[in-house]
DNA sequence: TCTGGGGTCCTAGGACCC
DNA sequence: TCTGGGGTCCTAGGACCC
């Protein structure tokens, strides 16, 4: 625990809706509303003005319409967000090279990584930062919370929103943390408070008469650790600047549900394909699959499946994602479709390798799926051994899936060769092999 | 007139390996 | 013949966040 409050925590105030007032003075001082205006819409964002007919985040448009009728219904330009967003965060970097966006409108910032960081000028610079954002995106403002953690910098800068800040001394964290509900934990949720509110926690203050197994117990290991210490004030999570990416994709709820196979292909295909360009324009590549369905009902399922080694791929995902597909039961019709990739592979800083650890450079994979293969083979495969010759050098089985096996390649040239596939019914892959695996073997719907 | 889209993290069971 | 223990990977689902 850090002994100063050098933790910020800066979030622009009902960002997207702010963004629309200040473009569009006619809308300035009346309720505006951004989000899905589609027949299976949410707010994304209230203005205040709008707030004040109990239009929230996350509530179902229909309903945000009928509390307020005469507001402006938006679907955003996510493009003029951005924008401001950056001149935002541009600005935290002035503080501190330590800057953790959370979204485009919230971010943490480590003063103490600071040069010259300097405790007791603390409102100083949070009026100067605060002005400075109001000056910079040209009328957008800033709630500001400084505190000696994370957790606390982000309950500061809820106490005196919109438009204001509150800097947490060390030392009065359990004070202020005691009354609040305990829904202001990170990480507790509906779920999570509906169990702690059966054994009695509705404040955070309740949480200090259990004891950690007992919270472990309620919550699991996890859950019940990290409730333990947070409702305490106690929090060491690191502001961290570089955080990787886990996983991209793309989903989509229609305006009614389909229920015919052809059309759901033709949409997966386009979804997959999107998330592959988005893949790829981030210079990454991935081994995992994941499709998710949502059925009429609401209840989601999600079907995966990896490849022995990254790609990007824009055929083989979409072979992947339509295999997926066409296993899963479309029958009462979908609410929602969507094709995401995980397993991440950073492609760009290791590009020698990462082009020829394609596991499908050619497309060999797609084309197999429509029972076209023409891949190559290696010459010959010497039984039970770890390494065998072939015409490009020594390969090895690496990996099977979708009725291939992978073999991978060492050449003279570089340790980490091309990849082929050959159809697992390739006579020189016969059973009474042992199988040479260099590598976890990926499962690919087999 | 119910319930978006982009993510992260955790849990749990089974496979597999040593 | 009645059976371990730990570690890791894979898949599926759920809670949560903005």
């Amino acid at each position: 625990m850090r002994p100063t409050a050098s933790i910020l925590h800066l979030d622009l105030d009902a960002f997207f809706a702010s963004v629309e007032q200040r473009d569009k003075p006619s809308l300035r001082g009346k309720p505006v509303i951004v989000g899905g205006i589609g027949q299976r819409g949410v707010v994304s964002t209230a203005s205040y003005e709008a707030r004040r007919y109990g239009v929230r985040s996350a509530m179902s448009m229909a309903e945000a319409r009928s509390r307020c009728p005469h507001a402006a219904f938006l679907s955003g330009r996510f493009d003029a967000y951005r924008a401001a967003s950056a001149i935002v965060m541009e600005r935290l970097r002035r503080l501190s090279p330590a800057v953790e966006p959370l979204s485009l409108d919230e971010a943490f910032v480590d003063l103490a990584a600071g040069e010259a960081f300097d405790p007791g000028a603390v409102p100083e610079l949070v009026a100067e930062l605060r002005a400075d954002v109001t000056r910079l995106t040209e009328g957008l403002t800033a709630s500001v919370g400084v505190a000696p953690s994370k957790l606390m910098a982000k309950i500061a800068s809820e106490i005196e929103k919109p438009d204001g800040s509150f800097i947490v001394a060390p030392g009065t964290e359990k004070d202020l943390l005691e009354p609040m509900p305990i829904t202001v934990i990170a990480g507790v949720g509906p779920a999570t408070a509906a169990r702690l509110h059966h054994v009695g926690i509705t404040r955070v203050g309740d949480v200090w008469r259990h004891t950690e197994s007992e919270l472990v117990d309620l919550l699991g290991s996890a859950a019940g650790a990290s409730l333990h210490r947070l409702s305490r004030g106690i929090d060491d999570r690191a502001v961290s600047s570089h955080r990787e990416n886990k996983s991209v994709s793309s989903e989509d709820t229609f305006e009614t549900d389909i229920v015919d196979r052809t059309e759901l292909g033709l949409i997966c295909d386009a979804m997959a394909r999107r998330t592959a360009e988005r893949l790829r324009r981030a210079g990454l590549s991935g081994r995992t699959v994941t499709l998710k369905v949502r059925y009429h009902d609401f209840s989601t399922h999600t079907r995966s499946t990896s490849l022995p080694a990254p790609t990007d791929q824009t055929r083989t995902i979409v072979a992947m994602a339509r295999r997926l597909l066409d296993a899963t039961d479309v029958g009462g019709g979908l609410r929602l479709l969507g094709v995401g990739i995980s397993g991440l592979a950073d492609w760009v800083q290791d590009d020698l390798f990462a082009q020829e650890a394609d596991p499908d450079p050619d497309g060999v994979l797609e084309e197999a799926v429509d029972e076209t293969p023409e891949p190559q083979r290696p010459r010959e495969w010497s039984p039970g051994m770890d390494v065998h010759h072939a015409e490009h050098g020594d390969g090895w089985v690496w990996g099977r899936g979708m009725g291939l096996v992978t073999v991978r390649f060492e050449t003279r040239h570089t340790p980490i060769g091309p990849v082929r596939t050959l159809r697992a019914d390739d006579p020189d892959l016969a059973p009474g092999h042992q199988e040479p695996v260099s590598h976890p073997a990926g499962t690919v719907g087999e």
